[in-house]
DNA sequence: GATGAATGAGTTTTCATTCAT
DNA sequence: TATGAATGAAAACTCATTCAT
């Protein structure tokens, strides 16, 4: 029943963003600027149809329901939240990282690109994972499965290796994703534009913390 | 003026506490439940009315407005966050911490406790933080007022006797934070009851996890 | 019905100014202020209260209802708005007025201070008349009805006397009040203080035009 | 500032008539009605609503907000209040009127008509007034203002014609409008249909009565 | 006599959604 | 396809009034 539900919407989504005419773009764009500055709960259609310049009954023709244009903003964000691991990228992840170190650096700094150049859609994410605890519980494995698996492997490699410390694997994940995530939060959801810090060395300190926290010495 | 628009709502809140009769902590109690259970946009005032057994009135004439009511809720409790440096307590913390670690891992589990004994108002100060950034922006500074003098004082003296790395202190404190609210929220936000851990060596790995990343060597 | 309705209301009101304590006079007051400033309709008894430093239930228990604390400000008021005309104020009028120009400018100068010393109440008359149309519309005759005989006695004898032209008495009263009225209202609730105006030239063409409209020529 | 705030209503308002479906008609007729009988401030948009046929979001739909909807019902008549001195209205003004008298008896029968026939709106703005002093204070001579200006030079020409008596144009206009409107006022709100009067003669002894007060002997 | 606590019925206003064109 | 018009349900909040103490 739920995985139908979730499925459901997914497929309504899909359907909607299959075309994406400019109106619905507009739509969207608007959604995701207001859902961000105001939280969904505090934005009606009434104004996001003002401010997108069309009629409310095209956003429900597009989207059927509110929630279901919440979902077409979120659910593209979410999937590609987790790096596409493509044969290719990893590829080169595998060139280019030779320890644990360069690992962890590239893909804090692939994800914080990722992030910063979507930042409005991060936010709307943040603000309403908690009130659909449902939706990502189930989503979230489905869809980071494949990330999973390699995330895995990797911190296998790299224990076999000696290079960290040896806590379990899914304790280890959900704190680095805990200090990444809360860091990002920060840094685009509560701080937004009102304090500009020095970017670069915060999120050298913030890798060098994850590093120094799980190298073996 | 905003120090002034907080501090009535404090006066406000304190007020409303200040006597406390049982239909008063009736609907407290209430609004945190499902404030926590469905966010604050989510809940009505009737629901919170129907469901602690009193009239809608009687809400408003306790709490003036919703948001008065949450303020009630969530003020108390971010009051009692940082925690209450008293000469007694900081005098038992210098006996008990004889090195960087004792001090972390007694501030994880005294404060890992606190917010155990009141999930529910954590919940809803997550679920709301992000809609009420300004709210927190200036209340946190000066309710961390003097706990911020303290950590600032214990990491000069644990940076003195070299047992930790040389970061600024604001940047470590924000890691840290990060780190232990991102832990806290996962675990009661998120997870709730639905994957029951084994707290202890969660608990354990968070500590390690911060003292190995912070630990010099 | 309709008589005993009023008569029940006056009955109310006369058994609650019989003992006017000190807290009844400072909640007619406040009402009488409160009334005069905002209307009846916009005034809450919850703020009345708060005004008066009385608990709102001792307004109920004296007043017993909101509409019978406005019967309380506004009959004691009708009625003597009305001159009162003893046989001492008759005998001072017959005395005084050797000419209808005289009687009209004792009367209105009697009056225009009579009002100007209960403005608030004025105003609340003002405002509320058009509400209770039924009730000033059945409460007038009965208040005017000796002043009334008196007018048309006195319009009769200068009507004799050939001092003032021959319209029906009726019409002449309802023009004169009309004028009288209209110069109050203008004075004391359109204008109040915001204008001040030469009050006694104003009164004297007022007089004068009055004089005029209605003298034989 | 006060100007735009009432250019503003002005302007919400002209936009919510210059359309005028079928539903917005009769939610004004019906609006007109209610706030006549019952008053502004004890009549509920819901009931407006129910007597109307509609529902009561329409209402809102085109007004906005229930004080909008008042001020739709009223700034189109007071804008026509004051007769439309068109060339033509003052050619035949000046054909017609060869004395004061014409000219004022013309005035007022002609007003006299316009306020029968609004009878309802009539009664709306005399029992609203008196709560809006602050929007009748600015909004009258705005809409006076060539009114006055005609009156004020006729007048004149009256004076110079030696025809009146020599009091200041605007006490003269304050006293003419005080009798009128009063008269008005007790014709079409206090009295209303329950005491069918001999109007014809009623209004020529009014006329009367202004003549002689003001005529020059 | 005085009041703090409580309320049912009502207020204006907003919302997501549907329908006729 | 697009939209102006319409709405039932519900939102936060206010009111005059009552009751137990």
């Amino acid at each position: 029943m739920p995985d139908e539900y979730i499925l459901n919407k997914i497929a309504a989504q899909l359907k909607a963003t299959d075309k994406a005419t400019v109106k619905q773009q507009k739509i969207l764009d608007t959604a995701i600027r207001m859902f961000a500055e105001k939280g969904y709960s505090n934005t009606s259609t009434a104004e996001i149809a003002k401010e997108a310049g069309v009629s409310e009954v095209t956003i429900f023709r597009n989207y059927k329901t509110k929630e279901n244009l919440l979902m077409s903003v979120i659910l593209p964000f979410v999937t590609d939240l987790t790096p596409v691991l493509t044969e290719e990228f990893i590829g080169e992840l595998k060139k280019a990282c030779n320890s644990f170190e360069e690992f962890i650096r590239m893909m804090i700094y692939n994800r914080y690109n990722f992030i910063k150049s979507n930042k409005d859609i991060f936010q709307v994410v943040i603000k309403e994972i908690v009130y659909h605890e449902d939706l990502f519980k189930e989503l979230l494995p489905e869809i980071s499965r494949n990330a999973l698996e390699f995330f895995n492997k990797t911190i296998n490699t790299f224990k076999a290796r000696g290079e960290i410390i040896d806590i379990p694997n899914g304790t280890m994940i959900r704190m680095m994703i805990s200090l990444v995530i809360g860091y990002f939060t920060t840094r685009f959801v509560i701080l937004k534009d009102s304090q500009l810090i020095d970017e670069t060395s915060e999120i050298e300190y913030l890798i060098g913390f994850i590093i120094n926290g799980l190298k073996k010495r």
